[in-house]
DNA sequence: GAAAATATGGAGGTCATCTCCATTTGTCAA
DNA sequence: TTGACAAATGGAGATGACCTCCATATTTTC
């Protein structure tokens, strides 16, 4: 899939140019009020390189998110591998609110493209879902969690989370949310 | 707020057209698809009206997403009257469920702008979510509900649902959210 | 039924997006 | 090193969506 062709080294200089100050713009969560074409200037680079580049808005996206979904991929791997099943999967839910509220710029710009349905970023995700997944499937097998509902649902619900980031309350509520799905997630029934 | 001037005759149904042809528009989920100003024609009406009576896409969706809000809030007070709280927030969330599923393209359009932070919606939601409050407030009281977890949580979990609509097994996952959700708010602990 | 008030529609201005290609920069073999 | 070929650059300008403006048409009022 990802063939990756040898890129030559200006190339490279100006991909990375773009990608640094795509993080700082989205962090900053200014990445939709901007021309696209300046943010091209604002990188040092022309419209035309950028276009090359990352053909649309939501492609350059999807590369800074990547970098971010390979994080989160490994936060589970090294909970899954220190902790129970059960406490990586709680202790994991928790982090993604923090690290969700201590990144708000990224947060809303990832969630906007989401609702976009650019489906770019669905599959880009898809890592960060399996490893989700594999998370609750160890939990159930330790019999700390109901084997009745998938993953799915803790993945939806973490959405609902990022993408409802601008509501006042947001982390009490966002906390309530994981205290929901932990508890409801335990018994058996 | 709504000091609603009486409307010219032609005005109200050049209106109306516009409303009736969004509904359309939206349950197809080609909202975003389409050029405004083909709106307009498409509603057979002049670029110039359609900007008159919505200035903005949003200002039309809320307005659609009016009507929406209503049925759902009657839709509360309905149960309410006739279940204990705790069913009716039950049977409230699951029939959420169902309503989204039968209007696939009308929650496309409402998570991508409410993604789009427009706050429009946020503002048009309130009813609703006053009403889910009232709801939880009321299980509360009957100690059906534990009580260190507001309402808000549950909008958020219910906006997970209507903002993941692509996602391959929606409806499954979407009913599991509720389920953890309704046993994560049964109180023991 | 005529004047005043209100609403209409679409031609055209404005501005972000994206393409295209003449020029520059990097690579590699001799 | 140097020449020659390939790869990459940047920004001027075409494109097309969005919205405004106002001469005309419709409704209401007296």
């Amino acid at each position: 899939m990802t063939a990756d062709k040898p890129l030559r080294a200006d190339a490279q200089r100006k991909r990375d140019a773009l990608l640094a100050k795509a993080r700082e713009v989205f962090d900053a969560g200014d990445f939709f009020d901007l021309r696209f074409d300046d943010f091209a200037r604002l990188a040092g680079v022309g419209t035309g390189t950028l276009y090359r580049h990352f053909p649309t808005r939501e492609a350059l996206a999807e590369a800074v998110y990547h970098g971010e979904i390979a994080a989160l991929c490994d936060r589970v791997r090294q909970l899954r591998a220190t902790l129970p099943a059960a406490e990586a999967l709680a202790t994991f839910l928790r982090d993604m609110v923090e690290h969700i509220a201590a990144h708000e710029g990224l947060a809303r710009t990832l969630a906007t493209l989401m609702a976009t349905r650019s489906g770019a970023l669905t599959e880009g995700s898809r890592a960060l879902e399996q490893a989700v997944t594999d998370l609750v499937a160890a939990a159930v097998r330790d019999g700390a969690v109901r084997d009745d509902v998938g993953a799915g649902a803790v993945m939806m619900a973490l959405h609902g989370i990022g993408a409802a980031h601008d509501r006042p309350d947001w982390r009490a509520e966002a906390n309530d949310v994981i205290t929901l799905l932990l508890d409801g997630l335990r018994r058996p029934l």
